[in-house]
DNA sequence: TCTATTTCATACTTTTTTGGTATGAAAGAT
DNA sequence: ATCTTTCATACCAAAAAAGTATGAAATAGA
């Protein structure tokens, strides 16, 4: 629920339009081409994509897709916030609903969500897609203050 | 898979159990009760916390759980790590996977998964089950110096 | 205007994950 | 002994995610 494949496509199509953006319309065969993405299902999911202006599409003979508006100016936080528009819990990202434990009153987690929600947002918040195509280190410097302790998923 | 309704009520269990920590065991009909938990779900729950030693069961009559350490040095964090342990994502609460775009060479996106991951945990490891008994605002100072952008999910 | 190309809209199928049940065995207290 | 409670494992159902299919509608260029 959090990150789908669907969404990671959607990502991945949206920094391959971004590398194209300015030199006219691609299609949509050389997107999932370049990005291994089932053809069939990137139509879907570009398709979901246009009627709120993230894209412009192009019927016909050397139509395909490309950006409204420059990379510089769409953040991931953007894109996940719209790809989870209409998915019922309260913290988009998280699975969480609000009313999960409404039977104990106000719920205690509640809060804690609420952080990390927020947390996870100010990463998707800044990056851009621009960003995303320099290579190295990007976007890090917002969190640079922060103390990260080294623990891994054990397994 | 970041947060199922199994997390939730593990969660939820736990903090029961924290409610009660060192007043003995406590059954798993009560917690089920007090937390409007599946009782048959959440005795495979509670199962499945004990081996790790998260909890001491006590079989028969009088028996229940309790838990193994005090609620102030259980973090939901570890408890989170220890849910997702053997979900083949290589961030363990998001649902991406190291070699999803394998294709691409190195994928542009890793830093950023990094960062999310990491800022997720910030939250959920300074998190322990005694702060979530308490009432108010709790475990908030850590975050205290950032700035929180108000966007909320649209819809 | 015809034809090849490409998106578009919608519906369908399959697979995977999640959520929850069932059953009966084992252990412990009185 | 017996009642209570956990324990182990397997099973089932529902929901979500992933992906496919079909044919219609534009568009460019010959």
């Amino acid at each position: 629920m959090l990150v789908t494949q669907k969404t990671q496509y959607t990502l991945r199509a949206m920094v391959e339009l971004a590398k194209h953006h300015g030199r006219g319309p691609i299609k949509i065969a050389a997107i999932a081409e370049a990005q291994s993405i089932p053809i069939r299902f990137l139509e879907v999911i570009l398709s979901q994509l246009k009627p709120s202006g993230w894209v412009v599409a192009k019927r016909g003979h050397r139509g395909g897709y490309q950006l409204s508006r420059s990379p510089r100016y769409i953040t991931v936080g953007d894109l996940i916030r719209f790809l989870s528009r209409d998915q019922g819990s309260d913290f988009c990202t998280l699975n969480v609903r609000r009313h999960a434990c409404d039977a104990i009153g106000d719920c205690a987690f509640l809060p804690m969500w609420k952080k990390v929600q927020e947390a996870i947002f100010q990463v998707f918040d800044m990056t851009t897609l621009e960003s995303l195509l320099e290579k190295g280190d990007h976007g890090g410097q917002v969190m640079d203050n922060v103390i990260y302790l080294d623990r891994r998923c054990s397994r």
